[in-house]
DNA sequence: AGAAACCTTGCCGTTGCGTCAAGGTCAAGC
DNA sequence: GCTTGACCTTGACGCAACGGCAAGGTTTCT
């Protein structure tokens, strides 16, 4: 037989019936005066095999292997290894296709996949268009997102934010996007905000203060000079009276 | 933040967000004076989305169609789709699964799995170590495992090889190999073999005679000259009296 | 001052072949 | 005898999503 021959019996590509050669899976045959490659039964025998295994997904160095010491004892091994390798993946398909569901069955309009606390979080807040509120939006997706938050913080802002004075706190800060650094509102607002947040959200902050050293200067970078020093005040409390 | 800062933040390596940068998924950040790449929390923001989306199982292509027109329709559309080919990829493990199972149920010892059928032809078959008929074994294990063969032509196989009668007629095929292509036994012998099968195997055989062109010359190839003399005239009888 | 722990670009390796590219061979029809 | 067309040959790149290493530069800690 010639490659095409053999690899039409057996269910394979020539292509493949040559990878198998060149990874030495399988030897090279005899060759024609021509060149072309001359096979025999037991070659087919053999690429039934190889073909067999690998349906069943072992790769093609397991195949080898197993072929190689053909004393059956291996193949079982390799087989029982090569199921519980089955089992984890369908197990993470299975995981995938959950949360795919969870995702479909949602109403759309979101902005992304987020946890149930945060979705409560952004449904209470009341709608404004101000910068800072979504600066801060933002930052509370991101820390859900990253997992490092608790639930118990969502709840703790959520009722912050739904305080109706905080408005007119994120109308001052956004009224500071021109100023400059040394303005004298800064140190007011920044009090004033630090009063509004209430004790149990400095202490559910967890201990490094931030999630990641490093966040606190991208964050900071965000907003104006005079929005960075009361943000960076803020900010400081935190750290200080978080767990410190 | 810098690479490492981000890439700990939303859980992912610093070699990844670069892959991301170099296939186009996410735009190069602004770079610090000594070169640094410098994230904001936008960028952070947007690459936890991007690890969501491929833990579900979206290659990088699909992320980036998703986060393009962030319509929120294109994403179930994607996303049905995804669910889709999941379903497909768990129903072939399983299948992969099931077959494993049968396979480390099974006592070992055998070649390899073959057809409950072509199982049971092989245990019924004499105890018997002549060449011949392991070629014959060989040549049946293939039909089987290229399944092209039908179950009926192994049911029949197994009650001619069943016939006392046949052990000699591998004998007296033994006995040729190292006989000339001019042996006077070679006519007796064929036609002694071509009455000791069954009409039902003739008629049994598929259309084409041998299961591929060139499968012929290849089992022809593994005889003796004065074998291959006899069973290439078994090989004509079955093409003429098969369908011809 | 030196080590540890970052960062930079760039290129090769992974898996199991598919897909050209650039030919040589062979049987058949004109 | 010449052209198709269907085979075959070797060789090398492409793919998905990064991992790993090389060979440097930066920052920070000690």
């Amino acid at each position: 037989m010639r490659i095409g021959e053999i690899a039409a019996l057996v269910g394979l590509t020539t292509r493949a019936v040559r990878h198998y050669h060149h990874v030495g899976l399988l030897p090279e045959p005899e060759r024609r005066p021509n060149g072309y490659r001359a096979y025999g039964v037991r070659d087919a025998v053999l690429l039934a095999r190889v073909r067999r295994l690998t349906e069943l997904g072992l790769g093609l160095d397991e195949v080898r292997d197993v072929l190689a010491d053909d004393a059956g004892r291996e193949l079982a091994e390799v087989l029982e290894e090569l199921d519980a390798d089955l089992a984890r993946q369908e197990a993470a398909i299975r995981e995938r296709r959950y949360r795919l569901g969870v995702l479909l069955a949602e109403p759309p309009g979101v902005t992304g996949p987020v946890s149930p606390a945060l979705a409560a979080l952004l449904a209470q807040a009341p709608r404004t268009d101000s910068p800072s509120a979504a600066k801060d939006r933002e930052y509370l997706t991101l820390v859900d997102a990253a997992g490092t938050g608790s639930q118990e913080i969502f709840a703790l802002f959520g009722t912050l934010i739904a305080d109706p004075a905080v408005a007119g706190l994120y109308e001052r800060l956004d009224a500071l996007a021109e100023a400059p650094a040394d303005d004298p509102r800064i140190a007011p607002l920044a009090a004033d905000l630090m009063a509004a947040v209430p004790e149990e959200l400095f202490a559910a902050i967890p201990e490094d203060g931030v999630v990641v050293t490093g966040l606190k200067e991208a964050l900071l970078a965000e907003y104006a000079p005079a929005q960075a020093e009361v943000v960076g005040r803020l900010m400081e409390a935190f750290v200080e009276r978080g767990r410190g």
